[in-house]
DNA sequence: CGCTTGGCTTGACTATTGTCATGTAACCGC
DNA sequence: GCGGTTACATGACAATAGTCAAGCCAAGCG
């Protein structure tokens, strides 16, 4: 990828966009570009934070190990994504660790970077709570998810969210390994094969890394639907 | 309650503590209180957010009416533990509904009272910035259980959480109902009952809303195991 | 080619949780 | 105390997900 794309996409990405002109040269002449191959470590948890991370290529996860050695997913960033602004801000040691699931390509923006800037503009402080509070938000509507949906539905919503379009049929691109997918939805890779296999029942056919939805509407009416009110119906 | 006492409680939850007390006596001057009884709401998720909460007493959840009708509860704040900070700042709605599960009372301050702080003293914008990221750390807490833990090892989880000390034997008040402690821990109440009597085997014994816990030790061994190791030794 | 490897699927079985129905004990107003 | 309500417990059963083991199949390689 060249330089001139990378920026592009940088100056693109969710974080730097609400920044000025100015504000966002002097972030990027201070940050550096690293490209990490697939299960490459970012960073680890309890390590202390050093930069803000922006996607520019590739999918990167947010894992913790648990105590008892398991891995709990956390969230799964893409292209023109960031993560990691609230810590860099306040200097705290970073919650989960990050490891790339895809050869990717990452901004790193020195955390030394960003408390300057926000010391000359507090209006940049204001900028940095809303990408948090959006981690925030998303972390509540998975928590939702995992509470009040069987896994099959998650799956469901999982294909939902790949697809571009909101009616008709559709073709997405599972974007890496199902073993990942498994564990940001929070089941086991078995469980998501047999996900896949329930949903045929709603036109959803997945072979090799596609997935082919026939009709977005009823597969959406199944994600949303209560679970028991489903089989009552059925049987 | 009397006005001091109160008063008192709000000056030392964890968010005014960090704030000068000239800027809490401002904060505290723009504010008002408000008594809420058992089951009574304070404001409904998508509600525009006029102000943050700072629970002085009693117990007050988060929670969010799923697609389908079903309640999933987000969180459950007490005596000194503020929510809502992000929204107030930014002026979007609420992410949650918010409803008192015990009589509570609560400090509110206007959002307009934040911002023209923060305004004025960019420093406390980065405070505000500290509360939010103890909220996220805590979600991602919360997502970690959910996704590697069983029912019965949250529950026991809940347990040490509320005990103080973190050695030897313990006995625990269960602060609210247990409907809403399932709801938390993301069961239903029947297998909350059926968690609580697994626990016997690990020295908990619970009558009404007391918990007694024979060895502290013992206890955080089981919600730390591997589920699957454990059984595998027992079988 | 055929072998190996890794990623995925399947099957059989078990564990965990939810659902529904029913029982029980405490609490409240009278 | 009596009736009724509320909160909680329990049992039987169904659904959901995890575990372990075996198999499939395409990609890569000698």
């Amino acid at each position: 990828m060249t330089e001139d794309r990378r920026t592009l996409i940088a100056r693109n990405s969710l974080l730097l966009k609400s920044f000025s002109e100015q504000q966002t040269d002097m972030l990027l002449s201070m940050s550096h570009w690293h490209t990490y191959q697939r299960n490459q470590t970012l960073f680890q948890q309890d390590e202390k934070a050093r930069s803000i991370h922006v996607v520019v290529d590739g999918w990167v996860k947010l894992y913790r190990i648990t105590p008892n050695g398991g891995e709990a997913i956390v969230s799964v960033f893409t292209k023109g994504q960031s993560f990691g602004e609230a810590v860099a801000l306040r200097g705290t040691p970073y919650p989960v660790s990050a490891e790339a699931v895809t050869d990717s390509e990452v901004l790193q923006i020195p955390a030394a970077a960003v408390t300057e800037m926000v010391r000359r503009d507090p209006e940049a402080g204001v900028t940095m709570l809303a990408a948090t509070f959006s981690h925030l938000h998303a972390l509540v509507a998975q928590l939702e998810q995992l509470k009040a949906q069987t896994g099959a539905q998650r799956v469901a919503e999982f294909l939902l969210e790949l697809s571009e379009r909101d009616e008709g049929s559709c073709l997405v691109t599972l974007p890496y390994d199902k073993v990942v997918i498994a564990g940001r939805l929070g089941i086991k890779p078995e469980s998501l094969s047999r996900a896949f296999s329930k949903l045929k029942e709603f036109g959803v056919k997945v072979s090799r890394n596609n997935a082919a939805i026939d009709d977005i509407q009823r597969l959406r009416d199944f994600s949303e639907s209560d679970p028991a009110a489903f089989w009552n119906k059925r049987s």
